[in-house]
RNA sequence: GCGCCCGUAGCUCAACCGGAUAGAGCACCGGCCUUCUAAGCCGGCGGUUGCAGGUUCGAUUCCUGCCGGGCGCGCCA
């Protein structure tokens, strides 16, 4: 309907004469917009404002001039002049009802288009360290990069979804290391765990794979595992030279050999985990991605080639750095250390590299907020790799706040006993986790108050779009009872009785699902999605208490069951994007 | 100190990339169940959009400065 219109405007915009538009103003992009008052009627343009700004000309004599020419169509029933130069729009009542037959036949693809005309986007998201489970931050990110994803699919772009496994550098030794002392553990050595090492019941479990899996194998006596190694942390040392050494030590205890399969267990253990975890949220990948892997396939010696012949490279202080500040960073970075060893940043050198080789048209990082930092340099990479830097996307997530009531939860990570995504999962549920994380826009903080979110209450706005779409299915559960049929042709054939404020709000509504879906897609706002239906179940509601569905009269009756289809199709259509479920009883 | 994000009703947040009288939920007050699910509906209360300027027909939105909150500023990953 939005799209009608603004042909109709472009249309009058072409036929006005040219000494009262000149060529150059023809240009103004055309707006059309949903009003917020009904007095102004369905639509309303700033055309003439704009183009009255384009000209220097009266907007009032514009939009005389627009409305003259404005080609005839069935669907309006008026055009008024208001304000300082609107134009309005308002709908004939009919206008709508092809939509509500729309619904019906489109189904589960109701408010699918191809705006996107199958680019190749690709959303990386999450990406956690494979360190430890996920917490409830990530599963914000999880979330929020699901539902993206969805509703970028759902507006016709081909849509990867990619996970990037951090599981090279020295993080993945302490892994190691940490794994094999559980592991050491369950043998029955007793000792001090190191500082700097990661602790957590998950790598209890992880020790507990590794025995049973190469027995006892691996197995040294803790006096000679920890035999004149450098003070840890609370004996006065320094916690990175001794977990170091402590590394060096497993190396040459048990050997690279069993060293790697120490590694690649504790990995595949909790990459498993945090897939499994991700999956029973309804959260699924088309790649996962290895860290790893671009080490050990050269990619990251391309990128730094690459980069050298960009002539943005320099040595100093036996190190290469990438002279980033050329492209706006605030200082430059090292790519390569004085040691020899590369550092993150060039692995993500090459990554970005590679995703462009594999051909993605853009490409979408979602972020913590806490690395926005790395978005110019980033950007900057990109640029030197030949990239075109508008294909470069980031969206930073706030920070989650966990309440239970008033009160703020604490999450220590230290301590190992934070609130992982699991935990809140099993506490609050999968739907109302969806839902309440990607409430919020990505960049407001988010209060996440789980004694709220687990409350079989009207306070809850995961049950009130749910109660929705459950009292459809209990009115057509009630109309079999009754012994009646319901005739869906019938129905949308006397739409044009329904004539109550409350089903013309409806109507306008569902109508309005396409376009929600499209500016949630381009805004990158799934929140508004949830506004959307939080609005829907609303007009729904109101109108379920104010009129009878099942009515002796089969024209209306037809048409209201018509339309409470339509709203569960959309609502349906809504929450599987959000990845919440829409249950036919409550 | 520099950079990024945020500041809107008592609380949590919207506001269709500059539009018309700034909207919801919760909380609070008052109504509605012998009728399809009251996990619901209807009505009311509540605002100098942090402050001060600027840009223009028009600013919560854009620009500048200040105030307040969060985060980040390694040859870590």
């Amino acid at each position: 309907m939005k799209t009608l219109i603004e042909a109709m405007l472009q249309h009058a915009l072409d036929a006005l004469p040219e000494d009262l538009v000149t060529r150059d103003a023809r240009g103004v992009s055309i707006e059309v917009e949903n009003t917020r008052d009904v007095q102004h009627g369905d639509f309303a343009s700033n055309l003439a404002m704009r183009l009255g700004r384009a000209t220097r000309q009266n907007p009032m004599l514009l939009a005389e001039a627009l409305m003259a020419a404005l080609p005839q169509s069935e669907s309006i029933a008026k055009v008024e002049l208001a304000g300082a130069g609107f134009i309005n729009f308002f709908l004939k009542d009919d206008a709508y009802h092809r939509d509500i037959g729309k619904v019906l036949q489109d189904g589960a693809s109701y408010g699918r288009s191809n705006v996107g005309a199958g680019r190749r986007i690709q959303v990386e998201f999450v990406s956690a360290n494979p360190t430890g489970p996920l917490h409830v931050a990530h599963g914000r990110h999880a979330a929020f990069g699901a539902s993206l994803s969805n509703l970028l699919e759902a507006v016709g772009y081909n849509v990867q979804r990619e996970y990037y496994i951090n599981d090279a550098g020295r993080q993945m030794d302490i892994l190691a290391v940490s794994a094999w002392l559980r592991y050491l553990e369950r043998c029955g050595e007793k000792f001090t765990f190191p500082a700097n090492a990661y602790v957590g019941d998950y790598l209890a479990a992880v020790g507990q794979q590794l025995f049973a899996s190469v027995g006892t194998s691996v197995w040294h006596s803790a006096s000679e595992v920890f035999k004149d190694l450098p003070p840890d942390e609370p004996q006065g040392g320094d916690k990175d030279e001794f977990i170091d050494a402590l590394i060096a030590r497993a190396r040459r205890l048990i050997g690279d050999t069993a060293y790697e399969t120490v590694l690649r267990g504790a990995l595949d253990g909790i990459v498993g985990d945090i897939r499994e975890d991700l999956a029973e949220f309804g959260v699924t990948f088309d790649c996962w991605f290895s860290e790893r892997s671009l080490s050990e396939s050269g990619a990251v010696d391309h990128a730094i080639e690459t980069l050298k012949k960009s002539g943005h490279a320099y040595l100093k202080d036996g190190a290469l750095w990438f002279k980033s500040t050329d492209f706006g960073d605030e200082k430059d970075r090292v790519i390569v250390r004085d040691n020899g060893l590369k550092t993150y940043f060039a692995s993500d050198m090459a990554y970005v590299l590679n995703k462009l080789e594999r051909g993605f048209e853009h490409l979408m990082y979602i972020w913590g907020a806490d690395h926005h930092g790395y978005i110019t340099r980033l950007r900057a990479a990109l640029i030197v790799l030949g990239g075109p830097p508008e294909r470069f996307e980031v969206l930073l997530m706030q920070i989650v706040s966990l309440y239970r009531g008033g009160e703020k939860a604490k999450m220590s990570k230290r301590s190992g006993d934070y609130v992982t995504l699991r935990d809140l999962r099993k506490e609050v549920g999968n739907d109302a986790a969806r839902l309440f994380y990607v409430m919020r826009s990505n960049d407001q903080h988010l209060d996440f108050d789980m004694e709220l979110a687990k409350s079989r209450s009207n306070e809850n706005p995961v049950y009130y779009i749910q109660y929705a779409h459950a009292r459809v299915s209990s009115l057509l559960r009630q109309l079999r009872e009754r012994g009646l049929e319901h005739d869906v042709a019938h129905g949308i054939a006397s739409l044009g009785r329904l004539k109550e404020p409350q089903e013309l709000q409806l109507i306008k509504r569902i109508s309005a699902y396409p376009e929600i879906i499209k500016q949630c897609a381009a805004q990158r706002a799934p929140h508004s999605l949830v506004h959307y239906l939080r609005d829907l179940a609303n007009d729904f509601h109101s109108y379920y208490s104010a009129h009878q569905f099942i009515v002796e009269d089969a024209g209306v009756r037809d048409a209201r069951l018509d339309l409470a289809l339509a709203t569960q199709v959309v609502i349906r259509n809504g929450l599987k994007l959000l990845g919440v479920s829409a249950p036919d009883t409550m």
